[in-house]
DNA sequence: TTGTACGCGTTATCAA
DNA sequence: TTGATAACGCGTACAA
């Protein structure tokens, strides 16, 4: 592999000027700069990124983590990501966690070895060691879907709080009173902690009094939500609309109850919350709360470069979330109704 | 940042030594060694691995290209990628096409440029111009998602024609014979081509007549299969079946003829390719030619480091399609049997 | 078991 | 506008 120096010597100028037709053309005469470009062109020269990072200290790269690329929400925030990375000539390197904090862990140190010039972190725990000690150690990173509000720590999220609530208010001005939530696991993430705090919230506000049997923790998946609803349809005065913490465990629940025979949405109302691609194709079209994430991938990557550049202080970035109504949620009681014409399957 | 010297320095040792403990610790004196590793501790030392690729010619970091990590199926098998490449303590580059060439082109530039070990591709042409030229230069690199026969290139893929085949046969099995065909486009990649070559022969084999106007191609998504069904069912005679060149599609397309009033599968049936994870939760649930994107990643990420390890003559290793029967196929002419009851939505 | 000294490919500084 | 050369942090002969 031939290197600035064959160059150089080919074109009979110094290392320093094939450097300067790379880096700053304009700075080069003309005529040298063409000698040098056909010398580059005859040795089928291949300029070496990580020797220039090895000097310059920037390797123009970033480390992305997220907890799981296949949920569908992760993958549209990576595309954000990825998108905004490109036009600024920046590479990333993609982490899974399974929503493991020791995994979280050995890949931020693998990833600072890497030289990775910043990070962006879908976290488990905003609030954990390894948070702090980027801090500490003054790593340019930006959180993904973490609302931390204040503190040295810039993120892009979304008001999750805000968004359980606006769910459940949506359930409760369709009449239903007995409404349960499957949410992810709250020793996983945060997220689903927050959502649950706002649907608590907005059933208190409501005057509908909190049953803890009407809350369902499990993993983000879709068999999650298929398992959770068999447990909440089984209770004496199972729930006839459920809140769910994401759209693949909404998408789990509608199986599980459509299995044990109910009609949907006539028999159970069920709530969203990401609004993945797949959300208005589904039958019933899933009713939700969308996060942009495909902005918010933008938006971490943009305030990334920019905390990269100039370390500033920190910026936390709220989204707008939206309720989308589509087919999946519907006034409670249309059961008694409408009798037995219900969708069969 | 403190450097290898930096702990030479404080623990009296020379940088070998250090280096050492960091390689082969087990070559260095216990009694040294604990020394070397105090004053890490001390002086909060970061190993830098790209000052090592640097040295050894290894960053250690394989590029990974697809079309879209949208679509579930190559989120599946980034992830198959991933896990292995974890496992060998491989940092991973993701980098997205969006099915053009160009794009290609420049990201994998980019990434040799970045001193990847080796490439993963998915890409729109096995035989194109960029291909040939990795070939020619030695780079370490293996096709996904392609099916090359035979030649210079390593490949993980599946037997598209088959694939094409076994849908189409399973339509042609319940009694079809207007068997349509919504194709991604043949310009983007051939995966869609073979697929449609096995559709094909299929109907020739069953001594039905192939008729052009049952094929539209599109784009490979939840919007094409919407707007490609809607064509194929304005025909003066149209489909009672079809055979969609991914999941995505037949999504699109059952979203499509159920907004054109038909019922499915009664009046129509459907079959998809890729299986990916919310395929059996649809509604119906979706019959589809299963691709083990997840084991392909893998496999493919293992053949990469085997042959960046030693480059030995190329292996196209094909893995197993699989049809799935689940909901959205039947057989034809169910409509007119079972007259009005059929679900209504 | 440990140390010395050089080289990897590039950029940056300074001088010409 | 160009050239000479020192750095960057580490691995690795080779020597001790």
């Amino acid at each position: 592999m031939s290197t600035i120096l064959d160059v150089a010597r080919l074109a009979q100028v110094s290392t320093a000027t094939v450097s300067r037709v790379i880096n700053s053309p304009e700075t080069v005469r003309e005529e040298t700069r063409k000698k040098v470009l056909r010398a580059m062109e005859m040795c089928n020269y291949k300029y070496n990124a990580l020797a220039r990072g090895f000097v310059t200290k920037r390797s123009n790269t970033i480390g992305l983590i997220i907890p799981n690329i296949n949920n569908p929400v992760f993958a549209e925030s990576t595309m954000g990501v990825q998108e905004y990375a490109d036009e600024k000539n920046i590479k990333v390197i993609l982490g899974n966690t399974s929503y493991k904090y020791s995994q979280e862990e050995s890949l931020i140190k693998a990833l600072r070895e890497s030289q990775v010039d910043g990070l962006i972190i879908t976290t488990t725990n905003p609030k954990g060691e390894i948070i702090r000690t980027l801090v500490n150690e003054g790593v340019p990173f930006v959180l993904l879907f973490s609302t931390v509000k204040g503190g040295p720590i810039s993120a892009v999220g979304v008001d999750n709080y805000r968004g359980g609530y606006v769910a459940t208010e949506h359930l409760v001005s369709l009449g239903h009173r007995r409404i349960g939530m499957i949410a992810g696991s709250f020793a996983v993430t945060d997220r689903g902690y927050h959502r649950w705090h706002g649907y608590r919230r907005c059933l208190k506000d409501n005057g509908i009094p909190y049953d803890g049997d009407l809350l369902v923790q499990t993993e983000y998946s879709l068999a999650g939500g298929r398992d959770s609803i068999r447990k909440l349809l089984e209770l004496p005065s199972p729930p006839t609309a459920v809140f769910c913490s994401n759209d693949y465990i909404a998408l789990g629940a509608i199986k599980g109850a459509r299995e044990a025979g109910l009609s949907l949405p006539e028999d159970l109302s069920i709530v969203g919350f990401d609004d993945m691609p797949t959300a208005s194709y589904m039958v019933p079209a899933l009713t939700t709360v969308r996060q942009p994430a495909y902005d918010m991938g933008r938006r971490a990557c943009e305030l990334l470069l920019q905390i990269m550049e100039s370390p500033s202080r920190p910026v936390q970035h709220m989204m707008e979330t939206k309720l989308v109504v589509r087919e999946s949620t519907t006034a409670a009681g249309q059961k008694d109704r409408s009798g037995e014409t219900g969708e069969s399957l």
